[in-house]
DNA sequence: GTGAAAGCGCTAACAT
DNA sequence: ATGTTAGCGCTTTCAC
């Protein structure tokens, strides 16, 4: 393994030189730059990241912060895409990608992660209500990016899609349809995600005079199985919905198969919308209706807004908002038409 | 940011002696133990990972190498059900998880992640013939894990599924229900899980006496859009397959597309197997038949066998083979039992 | 335009 | 049981 002496040597200058060289400093005489860079060449050098952060003070990494409960982070395909879009930004800005699972205490991931200077910026997922780790960048002037937008009014980043008004536009839609009893299915009432659609679809069933009722509102965790077991709940009641706006696709197949084993027929018996518009909603059966919210784009947008930061070394408050459409399938009707609404 | 200096100061000892308690060294008394804790705690200490790696030569994290190639890397449950198991292992034994995706050079990138001390021990994804990747960790003897097995006899080790067999008995599962036209669906030919899929499949077709046809075999990529050319290719041959064998999951959806598109029903005119059994086979329509391959159990299985030559610090020559079974469903006929076949 | 020297924060001999 | 010292490999003043 050769270091950066050695190839001083075999150059015949100082490393010092050979630093600048690595830098492309333009103060070295294009004939020093020359024979350096053949002894790099030839030693098939590389820099030791150790040593070089040391002294920079840069990881030259950036950290996606995966919370403690998102167990259901590797298996929903929604975070897969999300990460595509991450990791091509990152590494074409010349950033490696370190994922950050904290099984037990986030804010002692954040900790390490930050103080311990093992990346550069931060991508922070999924924020709740009294976030913990939000309020704690903020503080450590930490570049960082949330994807969603914070429940508090905290300094920070972020990039979203409007929630409130797709799960709006979704429910209106379902509406439009003819349903009335129309019922919700999220996950964790904590998270900004689930609160934001909750209020867009009590809105759209506010504004044509139907009162929300909380036990059509089910919160449960973010997998098929949690899908599965709130359908079977809402199913159950005494009068039971004959639409259901789940707050992502994954509910919502979970939410297909409940339905389906007891027998009821989507989409006459039964209409559902999903959230995310994951690829493989429009192979379900029926093709699942969907809001598309454009994964891909939100990591790239999120990892952007990183990057800029890190360069500008600082924390900045600016935020994206990323368009989204519903995906009209069969799962609520037969509209064949690949109607779209986008803001 | 306070250091171990700042720390020392405030305990009144020596860097060395917080060194040794932060190591939890036997030689410390308690009484002093206590009191460098305890500064440790009010100043709220984190080390330096760049100080720390730059002595110990550690890094602390394994890295995952994406081939360039693999952009479904993300889209692909079963890569993403793979990472939980590595993140879970990984955590849980102390080390972070760095994804390297290169998305020219992958040599280059692997030189960067071993040389430059960037991680540990590496996940290496996908092998395929003439890999270049495979000698280069073993030539640096450098700790790695093979998900797959190499094509050629490369000391390294790896964890892997018995493809051949899995492919024959899935194959002969279709033989036995009758099928005779069977049709083969895989990514790349370069990939050893491609062609070792083939070769159970051909076994399965030779053992009754039929003759493998290079037509029916198609090459395509590893995405529902891939399975979906690959169908439409299949089905538009002179004597049309009534089975397909797909070497994943999603590429078997999208053959499912493409068959439902041209009109033809399943199970009746067509059977169809894919491999990985992810969540959503069991929720397509209909349910997919599919060999399981216990894609969380690989990833945590890898890297324990990772971790294992981290430790040893030198690379092992070890291996694993991890149990596979035939999951079969609706989508190759009605054989309603979980009926499953294990090596 | 290039070299010498200091120092980033930590660990690990080597002392005592 | 603890302190002193050197040094990991690099960048960056400060000289010249």
């Amino acid at each position: 393994m050769s270091t950066i002496k050695d190839v001083a040597a075999l150059a015949k200058v100082s490393p010092s030189t050979v630093s600048r060289v690595l830098a492309n400093s333009p103060r070295i005489s294009d004939e020093t730059k020359q024979r350096v860079r053949q002894a790099l060449e030839q030693l098939d050098y590389q820099p030791n990241v150790f040593a070089r952060g040391l002294v920079t003070n840069t990881a030259s990494s950036i950290g996606i912060l995966i919370p403690p409960q998102m167990t259901e982070f590797f298996a929903n395909p929604f975070f897969a895409e999300m990460m595509s879009g991450v990791s091509e930004v990152a590494r074409s800005e010349g950033f490696d990608t370190v994922l950050s699972t904290s099984a037990v205490d986030e804010e002692d991931a954040v900790d390490r992660m930050i103080r311990g200077r093992r990346v550069d910026g931060l991508i922070l997922l999924g924020s709740r209500i009294r976030d913990a780790v939000l309020p704690k960048v903020a503080q450590h002037q930490f570049p960082s990016v949330l994807l969603g937008r914070p429940a508090e009014d905290i300094p920070i980043s972020y990039v979203n899609n409007d929630n409130v008004q797709a799960a709006y536009e979704a429910t209106k839609h379902l509406l439009d349809l003819g349903h009335e009893k129309i019922g919700f299915l999220g996950g964790s009432f904590d998270l900004v995600v689930t609160r934001d659609r909750l209020e867009g679809y009590r809105h759209a069933l506010l504004e044509v005079g139907i009162e929300p009722n909380t036990r059509m509102e089910i919160s449960t965790y973010f997998l098929e199985q949690g899908g599965y077991q709130g359908m079977m709940h809402l199913l159950a009641l005494p009068t039971r919905p004959t639409a259901v706006l789940a707050s992502d696709d994954v509910l919502a197949f979970g939410a297909m198969r409940a339905a389906g084993e007891l027998g009821y027929h989507l989409p006459d018996d039964l209409a559902i919308v999903g959230f995310n518009d994951i690829r493989l909603a429009e192979l379900a059966n029926p093709p699942l209706t969907s809001v598309r919210v454009h994964m891909h784009e939100l990591g790239v947008g999120a990892t952007r807004l990183l990057v800029e930061q890190i360069r500008a070394s600082k924390m900045l408050k600016r935020s994206k908002i990323v368009d989204f459409e519903l995906v009209i399938r069969e799962s609520c009707g037969f509209h064949r038409n690949h109607q779209t609404s986008s803001r």
